[in-house]
DNA sequence: CATTAATGCGTAGGCGCCTACAAATATTCT
DNA sequence: AGAATATTTGTAGGCGCCTACGCATTAATG
């Protein structure tokens, strides 16, 4: 899977500042956690497929809020998972064109679409919760083996939430230019 | 910035079998590394387009990678980089677009196109040399603010790979189907 | 040598997320 | 009430990466 994830090729040609693909530069963080981010969705769709189940990786979210919170409008879900309303507005179109979710207005207010789940939903949502786990226990024992790597994450994001990384440059930059 | 970050905003509705945002489920673990890949990239960016300098977040590494090893190939620029020749073509083109750099064919080797930083492509290396060494300073005192993410993050690559996400979950999923 | 395989590269299109913008509905303020 | 403002949602298009595929060139076979 993937292009190269241990392949034994290294560089090592001339004297680089950084490791490249190992490095803690600001474009090297960036991208090892892209890296990283799109190995482990890769596997977790590589199991539906494998299963032959058809659901994608960024249904779950959505999913399993309407699921476990009753009707629901886009932004809420927006808001519970962090991320825009727009990739909510997406993954929920998808969702009901695949049946597994359906809308009303929210007669309390025109704007808003509540979202709940269809029969089909619910079925689906009852067929991958034991799978959901095994992905949850898996995910768990690998941060375990790798050492915490979850709680490094929470005080890295906690760090960036007191200053962001383009304040923490420009201060530095601030002086040569 | 971004959509979020730290908004006062607790969900807590409901009896969630997880938090949502900061959880070690590995739908969440893959989105939380996501998250915070995108917001450091976001973060890089803005600092090119405050300083008005016309640069790409992608083009950091293949533009690096040719200005300290000499002429390089795409797919060696690949190899060292850890991703796919297509993102490596994708960004040295618009290098190459952007007057920065320029290739040749091989010629001890017709398939290969050897690229090399041409004068403006070496001129926008120096100048942006110490705005990279800001950069990594900052991300190397975030880092170590964070309590060593990123050797976390190394020790999370080692142990997938020796034995993936993908083969993780089967394992636990097995019995069930 | 003449095939067959392997390698290097590029294009097309996808993924999950994003910003920018526009339309509809609610709310707030004279 | 009427106008200005805020909120909810959707569409268009971008980002950095990816896989799938096709084409050209080189290397490995019988």
């Amino acid at each position: 899977m993937k292009n190269a994830a241990a392949s034994p090729d290294a560089p090592a040609e001339s004297t680089l500042p950084e490791d490249a693909s190992r490095s803690a530069g600001s474009a090297a963080i960036g991208a090892r956690l892209r890296r990283l981010s799109d190995r482990i969705d890769r596997d977790a769709t590589q199991v539906y497929t494998t299963l032959g189940i058809a659901f994608e990786q960024r249904w779950y979210g959505p999913l399993t809020h309407i699921a476990h919170s009753g009707p629901l409008s886009v932004s809420d879900i927006a808001n519970r998972l962090r991320i825009t309303h727009v990739s909510v507005s997406q993954a929920v179109a998808a969702l009901e064109s695949h049946g597994l979710v359906e809308s009303a207005p929210d007669p309390a207010d025109g704007r808003r679409r509540l979202l709940a789940l269809t029969g089909a939903g619910r079925a689906l949502v009852d067929r991958l919760t034991p799978l959901w786990a095994a992905c949850n226990t898996a995910a768990m024992e690998l941060d375990h083996a790798a050492g915490q790597v979850v709680e490094a994450l929470d005080r890295l994001e906690d760090q960036l939430d007191q200053v962001s990384l383009f304040d923490r440059i420009m201060e530095k930059v601030a002086p040569s230019c």
